[in-house]
RNA sequence: GUGGGUAUGGCGCAGUUGGCUAGCGCGCCAGAUUGUGGCUCUGGAGGCCGAGGGUUCGAGUCCCUUUACCCACC
């Protein structure tokens, strides 16, 4: 259940109850594919930085160990000792990351496992059978994304495709959760709207996907190539006409600035790779940008990543001592990396929630965007 | 002391029978990366080839001298 405690312009702060505690929003997801924080971080770690949501992958977690393995170990949450809310990506974003290697036709996707290279089938019921099975709080539907650069008519009949799709997705989500032998008999559907660059296709489409009454709503198919003016054009083009009592997901975005602009735009959900890819490569976000510890400059360098900055990393190492971990390939430099990025998100959306009960979203966004493109 | 070997950008090396603005890996510097295949990719800076002399139209490549280091034998 959404509860919208407060608007400023169209940026929502809200709280949504799921049967795994209350995530307060806007909220970042903090990207964990295999189950798993990339970065030798655990779920203890988790909860020193605030992160309020996990986000694994469908796809993955089937191929590898296998959902059902998981669902036999008791679902996701006891099986990685994680009790707060879990977010499972449905695999259809698969289907555009690992093109070259699928199929698509009406009844789903054809694909090549990635570690073996068998043949995997998965359609909407496949998806939501092993989401079931992973026992995730939230579920996505399964959809397809379309390449920003493909033709209208593909999109249009894509987007079609994900509507039909949709609904045996919601159909079967249904007979699952009133399955006798269900982890989660509540576990909750997002549906995803598409539309490319489209953004007649984008509200038609939003207008479909709302029909559904589904738990909170997601834009997929964004920050996968188009320009960031694209992107926001089509969230303000799109975002209304998704229902203001549902959770609103921006899929894969993005930068800091992203989130900030996304917000803006009446955003309550995020997810990226960045905080934490960037982390294990070395490249750090702080309040005056962004800093590639790789840098010579930072050899002899005993100030933390972040002055003031309270995660492990900046708590107690130096940047020097992290670049040499880097650069000597220790496990540490990238664990205490990804944890100082992860962080900063987290915070930076603690902050942004802060903002908004008090009404002073504008005036923060503005003065952390201008922080964040200073020169250091 | 004798014999042999090596000396080419920060490090490790390629450089054919002497021939275009001397290459490569790593490192360094700067970027990219958006529902993650612990990556990958893209640029950039930096050597006049140990030093000196000679042969030649032309030498990192041949000759002489010299210096440093390595190995072996005394």
């Amino acid at each position: 259940m959404y509860q919208l405690l407060k608007q400023e312009g169209r940026a929502k702060r809200g709280e949504f109850h799921t049967v795994h505690g209350i995530i307060q929003t806007p909220v970042f997801m903090n990207v964990g594919t295999a189950a798993a924080i990339k970065g030798a971080v655990s779920t203890e770690d988790l909860e020193h930085i605030k992160t309020q949501v996990e986000l694994s992958n469908t796809y993955h977690l089937h191929v590898r160990p296998g959902d059902k393995i998981i669902k036999q170990m008791g679902g996701l949450h006891k099986f990685m000792s994680w009790n707060k809310p879990i977010l499972t990506d449905s695999g259809g974003f698969q289907v555009f990351s690992l093109a070259g290697l699928r199929k698509i036709k009406e009844e789903g996707v054809y694909f090549h496992s990635h570690i073996d290279g068998r043949k995997i089938f998965m359609g909407p019921e496949e998806s939501m059978q092993i989401q079931s099975n992973l026992a995730s709080t939230i579920a996505m539907a399964f959809d397809e994304c379309p390449s920003s650069t493909a033709d209208r008519s593909y999109v249009q009949n894509s987007v079609e495709r994900t509507t039909r799709w949709l609904a045996r997705c919601k159909n079967e989500m249904n007979r699952l959760n009133d399955a006798e032998d269900t982890i989660n008999k509540k576990q909750m559907l997002f549906g995803i709207n598409q539309g490319a660059v489209y953004e007649d296709i984008r509200i038609e489409h939003a207008k479909r996907i709302r029909e559904f009454d589904l738990d909170g709503y997601a834009i997929g198919g964004l920050a996968v190539g188009e320009s960031h003016e694209e992107m926001y054009h089509i969230l303000e083009e799109t975002v209304p006409f998704l229902p203001l009592e549902k959770p609103t997901y921006l899929m894969g975005v993005g930068t800091p600035a992203n989130i900030l602009e996304g917000v803006e735009r009446g955003i309550d959900f995020f997810d990226c790779v960045y905080p934490t890819r960037n982390g294990r490569h070395g490249h750090l976000y702080t309040n005056h940008g962004k800093i590639n510890l790789f840098n010579a400059k930072y050899e002899t360098d005993e100030r933390p990543i972040e002055e003031g900055c309270a995660c492990p990393a900046c708590r107690r190492y130096s940047r020097a001592y992290i670049r040499h971990l880097l650069k000597a390939k220790e496990m540490l430099g990238m664990r205490l990396c990804v944890l100082h990025n992860l962080y900063f998100y987290n915070t930076m959306m603690e902050e942004i929630r802060d903002a908004l009960d008090a009404g002073e979203f504008a005036a923060y966004k503005k003065r952390k965007l201008d922080n964040m493109s200073r020169k250091n």
